[in-house]
RNA sequence: UCCUCAGUAGCUCAAUGGCAGAGCAUCCGGCUGUUAACCGGAGGGUUGUAGGUUCGAGUCCUACCUGAGGAGCCA
């Protein structure tokens, strides 16, 4: 640019209307370019925005014309224009290109791969480290930031203590079959699935905690709603019971909406959304004990027998007879996990809450009251013939002043996936982890 | 692990067993308000791999590879 020291600071796209009638600078990237004979249109994006560029042949200098006319699809640039409120722009405003300066050019013999058509999924998924700058794309990751960070104001406003469990676990806690295996200085570690043992040690010495991190699954699984790697928040609070978590997981997830909606309409707007359906997440959240589910399932004409797992197409069944999330209560507790407390009043069920998400975005929260009594959980490890060892350090919690306590994980991208409305939770974090792709 | 579907130009897709094609992208030209702009032209191919059937295979058969959707399992 010719005349730097005069030339004014620079501005992100996203101010740009604070500006208008005045000169800005930007450094962005060209996300488009349309010509009309002496007449061009490039579409600036700098990850704040867009904003269209205008550059009449005769009112620009001729070098600048040439360059522009010559950019490339994603190059990156300085510009100096001069904003200017136009009804025929989407934002509202128009960029008056007067100069401009090329940091970066694309080679037109290698160009941007991803132009603006349809691509399929699997060209898209080679690209994530450049599909992540579509509109759509950004959208869902600012969307994501929002999810996380409402997740964090929640309990950090809620007296709760951030107690971040180890990534690096030594044996498995429920069978290594779907655990990622690693070397570890000639042992045998684990990726953990999960962060709630270590959540419950630090809710017998804080009180109220969560952790919140990356968790791992090495299970086979391939649909839209899985990933092998993938980010769950787990709230543990000593003394409570069920209904304390039932409630706990209502607020967070009311919040989490709450919060998206205020500050991501934007976004929201980018993917479509139809935010009508979120306005309706309000509390409370419609409680079904497992036997209701069912009797609610068979008359809906699932095949589903009493005393197993709910499936995929069950819980969308179910999920769709609502229109906020709905929790289920109280599963046989044969078919979850060794360390949930049975339910006094039946003691064949399990103190165990799943909230499935409306529009069949399928489970995203687990939890349970845990067992107290030392006995109880070493007879539980006993007859599922865990590695009795393996939990010396667990059931410590239970020798030392133990009380009733319960807790949930929330899977992160799920919720991101729901909130957004998208198919696929591999959009919701930058660089997914499924079984079949680690690349990029 | 199992079931289903797909693989043709950089991308998205066509092509009755009979000459391998279009749109976008790229390059050249045209257009003073375009909104995935439009109009004209050019270049661009080992039809996933290996076999087989056939006068002839992108097309039919077999195996394998890769990807997608789903089941089981899970958040």
């Amino acid at each position: 640019m010719s005349d730097a020291a005069a030339s004014p600071a620079f501005t992100e796209i996203r101010h740009i209307g604070e500006h208008a009638g005045q000169d800005v600078r930007l450094r962005a990237w060209l996300y488009n370019l349309r010509e009309s004979g002496k007449l061009l249109f490039p579409i600036f994006r700098d990850g704040t925005g867009l904003i269209q560029g205008v550059l009449f042949q005769k009112a620009v200098a001729p070098e600048v014309f040439a360059r522009v006319r010559a950019l490339t699809q994603e190059s990156s640039v300085e510009v100096l224009g001069r904003v200017r409120a136009d009804a025929r722009a989407p934002g509202g405003f128009e960029l008056d290109v007067i100069d401009l300066n090329v940091l970066h050019a694309v080679p037109t013999d290698q160009p941007y791969p991803i132009s603006p058509k349809e691509h399929g999924i699997e060209f898209l998924m080679e690209h994530r480290h450049l599909w992540l700058r579509s509109q759509r794309q950004a959208a869902i990751l600012r969307v994501r930031h929002e999810v996380v960070k409402a997740v964090r104001d929640f309990f950090d406003d809620d007296g709760f203590t951030l107690a971040d469990a180890p990534i690096l676990t030594p044996a498995a806690c429920e069978g290594t079959s779907t655990l990622f295996e690693v070397d570890y200085f000639e042992q045998k570690a684990y990726l953990t699935q999960s962060g709630q043992l270590y959540a419950e040690a630090a809710a017998m010495a804080l009180g109220k905690t969560y952790c919140f991190g990356p968790t791992f699954r090495a299970e086979k699984s391939k649909t839209r709603r899985h990933l092998t790697e993938f980010w769950m928040v787990e709230p543990e609070v000593a003394f409570a019971d069920l209904d304390a978590i039932m409630h706990l997981a209502e607020r967070l997830v009311t919040f989490v909406v709450q919060r998206v909606l205020a500050n991501r309409a934007s976004e929201l707007a980018v993917l479509e959304r139809d935010v009508s359906r979120l306005e309706k997440i309000v509390l409370p959240f419609p409680r079904v004990s497992y036997d209701e589910a069912i009797t609610r399932l068979q008359a809906a004409g699932s095949e589903i027998q009493w005393g197993s797992d709910l499936g995929g197409g069950d819980e969308t069944i179910l999920s769709s007879q609502f229109d906020r999330p709905v929790m289920v209560h109280r599963y046989p507790a044969a078919v979850k996990a060794f360390y949930m407390q049975p339910d006094p009043v039946q003691p064949d069920r399990a103190l165990c809450v799943d909230m499935l998400a409306p529009e069949g975005c399928g489970e995203i929260i687990g939890g349970s009251q845990r067992i107290h009594d030392l006995q109880l959980l070493l007879d539980r490890i006993r007859e599922q013939k865990l590695p009795e060892e393996a939990f010396s350090w667990y059931l410590d919690l239970r020798r030392y002043g133990s009380v009733p306590h319960a807790g949930f994980g929330m899977g992160i991208e799920r919720v991101v996936g729901w909130v957004c409305g998208v198919e696929h939770v591999r959009e919701t974090i930058p660089f997914p982890r499924t079984i079949y792709r680690m690349f990029p």
